[in-house]
RNA sequence: GUCCCCAUCGUCUAGAGGCCUAGGACACCGCCCUUUCACGGCGGCGACCGGGGUUCGAAUCCCCGUGGGGACGCCA
């Protein structure tokens, strides 16, 4: 048995054939909670045995993904493609040992047998038709299978679910490595779990049933088997299984939608996972508080809705680094240049308690940044009537003599004109709103004037002043 | 089909036999705040899948059913 006490090394183990996708960063995040909740490690081992489907952009893709949830391992990243000796080795020692066998049965036999098994109300498996086969048939590379004990049943416990146990019946004689010498899954985690003394595997439920025929295979090597926590999948919005018709797939793609990597962290973390009755942790918080038994055994929708709150909280109480660079990155991305407006600092505390996402604050602040083309057209219906025209114009006169530009200055300005005028605030306010967004959206108009800043806001009056006038003239 | 897993508000969850007339959060609906849009504050709506047990007492334990999911590959 394991030690409860001890260091946790854990490992993520994907498979490079697509990118970080929602389901595996969970379960990265509770592979890395896990290990550094009990002061152990967490490593990162690329699977990439099936050459067919791995790929060297999927692999940057994963890497991206973490890095930008700020998942950092501490070992590795391992590549299973660079350990081939290393399994052929024990392909051979379990030959050797008679544990394993060579199997020449070819594929259609194999689909014939399966569908017979169908057929018949039964589950597939093999027939173990080679396991004491003398003859080597000319011509077949064998593919080699490990001979599974057939009494008896394994049994464990997993540190989500409890205790599961399987009759060995149910198992059959599995292929570890395929005809042309590569290992396959099922035998590359155990010896690689084992040379990497892992000693919890946090995966997905999915793999509850590879667990017993695994845990045969560390036994036929010697050695105990790790602790197992398998976690409950991530089902889409529509309850339906995560696919690509889910649209976001990758994690990169939430960043792209806006939003910021201690939200998604935080967000992740709570679904499947609670601690009484806290929404809000800090990474700090998580490695303290998390506990791989607390983990829910129930599958969980992602929650496009809580997740965009949690982003909110984090627009404005997050780390101001973090969700400044992300700004800096979504403002080249939206084609506008920071260094044309208000510092993002200023544009971020004035902004970040309004919008979800970090798309819709770049989007809704474009007019700080550059000129926008026209005016809203029911806005400036409303709002750019002849009324405004003298209200706009006593604010010019002011905001052109103001010493400071302000939001303090520039609230009195614009008191000081409604009081003058004896008119409500809401009459000079929208227009002036309108005529500096170009729509009737923006924070309080001090802040507004103060981000758009001296020369553009005296200009755009000027421009609301002569598109009031045109309207009058052609009415 | 066979085996395995799962089951509390629409969603994420608290709940480890009495603290539960089931708590919190998101969403939704009101009200308040207000120069727009938001933020925020207050309040409301809203769930123990069904049936049997066990027990003085069950959301909590057991069994059956139902429903969902997963696995059955020379993919991982």
């Amino acid at each position: 048995m394991i030690d409860a006490s001890a260091p946790i090394r854990t490992r993520f183990a994907p498979s490079p054939t697509g990118f970080l996708h929602i389901g595996g960063a969970r379960t990265a995040l509770f592979c890395l909670l896990a290990a550094r909740s009990t002061g152990g490690a967490f490593i990162l081992r690329i699977e990439d045995t099936d050459r067919e489907r791995s790929t060297e952009t999927s692999v940057q893709a994963i890497l991206d993904g973490m890095d930008w949830l700020g998942l950092d391992y501490d070992e590795g990243p391992y590549y299973q493609s660079q350990r081939l000796d290393r399994y052929r080795e024990v392909i051979d020692q379990l030959l050797g040992s008679g544990l394993a066998y060579r199997c020449y049965c070819s594929r259609e036999r194999l689909d014939g047998l399966r569908a017979a098994a169908m057929a018949a109300g039964e589950k597939p498996r093999y027939d173990g038709r080679c396991r004491d086969r003398m003859d080597v048939p000319e011509g077949i590379e064998p593919v080699i299978r490990f001979r599974n004990p057939d009494q008896g049943t394994v049994a464990f416990e997993d540190r989500i679910r409890g205790p599961i146990d399987i009759a060995n019946e149910e198992l059959d004689d599995l292929v570890i490595a395929r005809g042309d010498g590569t290992p396959t899954y099922n035998f590359a985690v155990v010896v690689d779990d084992l040379d990497m003394q892992i000693n919890l595997v946090v995966r997905g439920d999915d793999h509850i049933n590879n667990t017993p025929r695994q845990i045969n295979l560390y036994r036929a090597l010697g050695a105990e088997p790790p602790a197992f926590a398998h976690v409950p999948m991530i089902l889409g919005d529509d309850g339906q299984r995560l696919s690509k018709r889910h649209g976001a797939v990758g994690v990169m793609a939430w960043r792209e939608q806006g939003y910021l990597p201690d939200a998604m962290v935080n967000y992740l973390a709570r679904l499947g996972w609670s601690h009484g009755d806290q929404e809000v942790f800090s990474r700090r918080e998580l490695i303290d508080l998390f506990r791989i038994e607390d983990v829910n055994r129930k599958a969980s929708r992602f929650d496009t809705e809580k997740l965009k709150w949690l982003n909110q909280h984090y627009l404005r109480e997050g780390e101001r680094d973090q969700v400044l660079a992300e700004l800096a990155w979504h403002m080249e991305r939206a084609g506008l240049n920071s260094a044309a407006g208000p510092p993002l600092a200023d544009l971020l505390s004035v902004q970040a308690d309004r919008f979800d996402t970090v798309v819709e604050l770049v989007e809704q602040s474009r007019a700080f940044y550059g000129d926008f083309e026209a005016f809203d057209a029911a806005a400036a219906k409303k709002h750019l009537r002849p009324v405004a025209a003298e209200p706009l114009r006593a604010l010019l006169l002011r905001l052109e003599a103001l010493p400071e530009w302000s939001p303090e200055h520039l609230q009195a300005a614009v008191q000081e004109t409604a009081d003058a005028l004896e008119i409500g605030f809401g009459k000079i306010g929208m227009p002036l709103r309108v005529a500096l967004m170009g729509h009737g959206q923006s924070p309080g108009i001090d802040q507004t004037l103060w981000l758009v800043g001296r020369d553009r806001t005296l200009a755009r009056i000027e421009r609301a002043l002569a598109w009031i006038a045109e309207r009058a003239a052609n009415a």
